[in-house]
DNA sequence: CAGCGGACCGACCGGTCGGTCAGTACGGAA
DNA sequence: TTCCGTACTGACCGACCGGTCGGTCCGCTG
């Protein structure tokens, strides 16, 4: 009971901060205005949390437990590499675009520096992530059994670059709705812009 | 000579912004900080320059200037539309690695609200710069014949998109170099990660 | 009923922020 | 020599920052 009215606590306060730093940005948002976005004090907000900091790197992992779980887990069961691939791209899509999740843009964008342990924490799990990708890029290649004229690295980056990017410039009002992005970066990633 | 010796002074005021906004960002660096990199005091400062706002606003105006200079300059004399769209990758490449342009990643990065009328014209040049890539894809998916199965301003936002990211991994040190990048994600964006 | 402990308030702390201003040093024009 | 504009200093301002702390409220347990 009690730990799960805290661990509720947390949680909400968790959401308000996720709203508020990708709105503003961390450094912009001060713990009066998280404070005010709940009914609570400034006060109140730390005996919950113990830092300012600490709320960045809750909410930063918190958006790696989503991307495991709505990308990773989802696309375990698909047997073929390719399929496999497709569906990472979509779901990775879906997860930079939904409203709902908005530890993910917050993680994307912010750089903050994080007391070392945490830090190391974050980056080793984003690196995870691009490793994930890089040896499914690597297996597609395999099974296709390409020339291998990109390195499933620099195909890595160059995917997670232009997946990660959308939230620089979407608007849910613009004309580019989400399956449209998802179909067209699929295409030119497999095949490039002009085939 | 007055001119000139002012011109020179806000000139190193905007450099070692820029240092400094890259390194820290621009809500983690104070004035004193700018100060101190040259012989200044803060005071001093703003006889130079009105706000903090301003010289983010030029330096972010003078990042869109070199766009400017080192990428569509240099490829308006490019006969061919596809090789005009290969030097552009290149170039657009070289200038966001370049370390002399930290403007560069300054711009790219930060989302600091601008005074409307400043925030505005920034914008204004993004978007033209978008509109640049879009019209130059669209030319060449012309030139090629291609099946359009990609629209072009998708195509823009995903070029645009795996280039402007490499500021958020690349390290000098690594093993991924400024030509490695250039010819992989040309291929990529050519004839995708397969072919 | 007592009393304990988690949740929370709000005043407060030292420090830093962006920005201001009176004053000064100085080079050149008159 | 006087005077003026420019460049610049350094002390200072009010606002606000992240974080602390003594104390209060209240539901639960015994």
């Amino acid at each position: 009971m009690a730990r799960e009215a805290t661990s509720d606590s947390r949680h909400e306060i968790l959401q308000a901060a996720a709203r508020l730093f990708q709105q503003r940005g961390y450094d912009a948002t001060s713990m009066n205005d998280v404070a005010g976005e709940l009914k609570l004090s400034k006060g109140g907000l730390y005996h919950h949390f113990q830092s300012k900091d600490e709320i960045l790197f809750h909410l930063m992992d918190h958006a790696m437990d989503i991307t495991q779980e709505q990308v990773i887990d989802r696309v375990r069961d698909i047997a073929d590499p390719e399929e496999r691939l497709r569906m990472v791209i979509r779901l990775h899509i879906g997860v930079v675009l939904r409203e709902r999740d908005r530890e993910i843009t917050v993680m994307l964008h912010e750089n903050h520096p994080l007391p070392p342990p945490l830090r190391r924490r974050i980056n080793g799990r984003k690196k995870d992530y691009v490793r994930f990708v890089e040896s499914l890029i690597a297996e597609v290649q395999k099974a296709r059994k390409s020339k291998c004229t990109a390195s499933p690295r620099a195909a890595a980056f160059a995917l997670l670059g232009m997946i990660n990017w959308i939230y620089q410039w979407y608007r849910p009002e613009g004309t580019l709705q989400e399956e449209h992005l998802v179909r067209q970066y699929t295409a030119i990633f497999f095949a490039g812009a002009f085939e």
